[in-house]
DNA sequence: ATAAGGTTTAACCAAATGGTTAACAAAGAT
DNA sequence: ATCTTTGTTAACCATTTGGTTAAACCTTAT
């Protein structure tokens, strides 16, 4: 029985290394050496490890998404009305993120970059889909609680408000002249000010 | 006088070239090489025209940013209405960008990795702040045509709903479960749907 | 103790990459 | 015509970079 928990692990040294690196660098800008410098190690540990910058990277990046797959699900999937799921959603990504400020980047670039990722996730993680949050929007706006709106328009308006204020950072604290502080502090109003525009936005009056 | 206008520019071929592939791969990702062969030229006269890849990348940027930036202005310091600003913005904005797609996701990577552009840019730019904007909406709320909101969130959701589902393109076609046409028609029908959504979320009952 | 297996390092390597050079071609100017 | 400037190219160069190797170092089971 091989324990390898020595309390001092190389392979989540070398993770989290990675990570940081991986993040503010993306695939192409971050170095081997630089990951190794970040974690304390010889460059050769990381081909031990991880083989491959590609290897270490796929790794890094599913890691990454796998922490915000799920709160996407749960607009999706989750039992709670589409009034309770705006709320927490809201709530619960803008807490998150402001604490991984770098994932939303890291994540919709390399995306980007590289569309093959998406399939190669989909099938490790338990991907959403659209359709049960399809036929509860149908059925309340039939109650006519809620004004008619596509299911996909309206998904694409809740994640576009949580998630675009931290890819745009830079931008908009030059614009609205805000310091970081200031910044934080906006973000942190946005937890309920965002769901309030869009249940506004979507009740019936 | 020199009329450097012969009816095939070289210095023109370059810059749509490098256009192409810097927003293809980013600073990082994209290879000298490539442009050259893209702009149909041999290497070294890239660096005749431009001297180092740095300073190219710096021209496509300052390009690209400057065809965004008159648009974000039209918010901030038109003369019409608030709900006219909305309902032209969304229109423009997303028929500008569906024809230059890998736009926004071009600008905000290198706006992150590279917080210094914002500060060069906005030297040589006339660069829109939110002052004009602020005091027109304050208006508007106190004349009760609008809710009480601050002139940063609603800009900053005006924005994200706008600009973000063209930099989640591919994690929405994912979830969504929608090809490259019915994205195209969504991104149609948002033309209208944003501004509906985001007058409907702040006009008054 | 020591053999065995996993872990770590310094030194090394080949390929790729941004950039330079020197020679050549084209186009104006005289 | 020819001289000068501008534009273009192939060949070259130094450095960087991902990746490898062979030896050294631990740890541990026997």
């Amino acid at each position: 029985m091989k324990l390898k928990t020595k309390d001092s692990n190389t392979e989540t040294d070398i993770l989290n290394a990675a990570e940081v690196i991986f993040q503010r660098k993306g695939l192409d800008g971050a170095r081997m050496q630089e990951i190794a410098d970040e974690a304390g190690i010889n460059k050769a540990l990381l081909h031990y490890y991880f083989r491959s910058k590609q290897l270490l990277f796929e790794t890094v990046f599913h890691k990454a998404f796998s922490l915000i797959a799920p709160q996407i699900k749960s607009i999706l999937d989750d039992n709670s009305s589409i009034e309770d799921k705006i709320k927490n959603f809201t709530h619960n990504y803008i807490t998150f993120i402001s604490e991984h400020p770098y994932l939303p980047n890291f994540i919709f670039q390399e995306l980007n970059r590289n569309t093959d990722f998406i399939s190669k996730v989909q099938k490790t993680i338990g991907f959403p889909t659209i359709d049960k949050f399809k036929k509860q929007l149908e059925r309340e706006v039939k109650k006519g609680t809620v004004i008619p709106i596509k299911a996909e328009q309206l998904f694409i308006n809740i994640l576009a408000l949580n998630i675009f204020p931290f890819l745009a950072k830079p931008l908009i604290k030059s614009i609205t002249n805000t310091d970081e502080n200031t910044f934080n502090h906006l973000m942190e109003e946005r937890k309920t000010e965002v769901s309030n525009f869009i249940i506004n936005a979507i009740k019936r009056k």
